[in-house]
DNA sequence: GATTCCACGAGCATAATCAATCATTTCTAC
DNA sequence: GTAGAAATGATTGATTATGCTCGTGGAATC
């Protein structure tokens, strides 16, 4: 039978992703083709991540690469920062709401830590990368999804969230204001959030240092409901004034 | 025979759908026309997203492969044709749900040649696979995320579909019986396709031939609610008097 | 650690396929 | 009928795929 390389590497993925492994060898005398061939096309899936090379063959692919960083990553160390100090909250067992943002997603590897968590979230990067982890208990919320920022909102999201309460929820604003409160750049997302923050048990902000003082449009909710801001610089002293007068506790490396 | 540059384009892409692969050498003979002129079509269609062009001829749009196929792609071609079958059933701007399972999957790349479709899911596949499509509106359903079958399932599934209404939903079962209804493997999986199945307008039944008379553990409706049934291969006779006699329309390739 | 075996990658030759171009034919509008 | 446009077929050079050989080096056995 004469297949096409198109064919011949999706018959290779296929027996990849049924077994696990395959070898060179075998490959040429089934698919009739020589092992130089065979070597190329393992090395042009490999170099698509869609398997990887051992000796003698491939193998699946371990690192399930979700991680879409390139874009949209400022100060990305500073969320990462602030991810690990937001994990530290989190005791095994308990139940957590993390929204959709970028801050957000990098508390994942570190919850990852963590034992027999339930997550409640709204983005799909979260539910793809925590998910994987057999003791997790992860609730998606459902609505309309937004392809941009891969996450759910609408009313069919506000009406599952309504469902859901004792949660400690992790929100990332977009902005503050001392005045306004925390704000997002998109009404459907600070709709969604000012409800997650009203049901919860408590709320923790997670906002690096360029947040402060640059608002943005929608207000999530004011700060009555915040119990600690994460943040990865010390902010200024007006905001740790301001901060401790609503008792609100402030943490930062 | 002379056929016309559009008809011959039109049989190209039912051979690409039927068949999910031509090669240009082929279709040169079969339709009496050079190589250079079927490189031509195909390029065309390329140019139009219709059909993906591979070295040799031509292949359907490839699904965004990550890990999915790994399991459970036994009679992957009649899914597809059952898929194809099925998307010539919505039309543009229609309301559709669909369930979790790789037939379902198999409706996305014809969907996509609908326009300003609104696609319920409870599958995080098919959510990634639709969403790229501007004009396309998928509502996410919710609930408990299950990695294995990357799909949401549970009480808040279930919630979130009460508040819809009114779409026609794609059902693809594990087993079926005369006796027993249409059947799922997991009790979840059944519970809430039962309920989709309750509050959609239209119910369309997709099942390859292997499920006729393999029932699974737990019901997800009786035949009450099936309008339709799309299979591979036309059924036994005693399949056909059933449907029959009970109204549901059967369709096959 | 030394030896043997064999997988691997690079380079080359051959064959198949593709893209671009041009001449010819067919279709269409006037 | 004629002119212009579109479609087709053939040719050519470029690209891609494949198989073979050979030198290198990793892996297993002793």
């Amino acid at each position: 039978m004469a297949l096409t390389t198109q064919q011949r590497k999706e018959n290779i993925l296929n027996q990849v992703f049924q077994s696990g492994q395959v070898m060179v060898k075998s490959l040429a005398s089934e698919l009739s083709v020589s092992e130089a061939t065979i070597r190329r096309d393992l090395r042009t899936l490999a170099d698509e991540k869609k398997i990887e090379l051992v000796y003698g063959g491939a193998t699946l692919i371990r690192n399930s690469d979700f991680s879409f960083r390139s874009k949209q990553m400022r100060n990305i160390e500073g969320k990462r920062v602030i991810g690990r100090l937001a994990s530290e909250i989190v005791s095994d067992a308990d139940l957590i709401f993390i929204d959709s943002g970028t801050t957000g997603f990098e508390m994942s590897p570190f919850l990852k830590m963590k034992r027999e968590l339930s997550i409640i979230v709204n983005s799909s990067r979260l539910t793809l990368e925590l998910a994987d982890k057999p003791d997790f208990n992860v609730i998606s919320l459902g609505g309309r999804y937004r392809p941009d920022r891969m996450d759910c909102v609408g009313p069919l999201a506000t009406a599952t969230l309504e469902n859901l309460r004792g949660y400690i929820a992790f929100i990332g604003a977009d902005g503050l204001s001392i005045e306004f409160g925390i704000t997002a750049s998109d009404i459907e997302s600070a709709h969604l959030y000012g409800l997650a923050v009203k049901n919860a048990r408590e709320t923790i902000l997670l906002v690096d240092h360029s947040k402060f003082l640059s608002p943005s449009l929608f207000r999530i909710v004011d700060w009555e409901g915040i119990s600690r801001v994460i943040t990865d610089l010390k902010p200024q002293l007006q905001w740790t004034e301001f901060l401790e007068s609503k008792g609100i506790e402030i943490l930062y490396p």
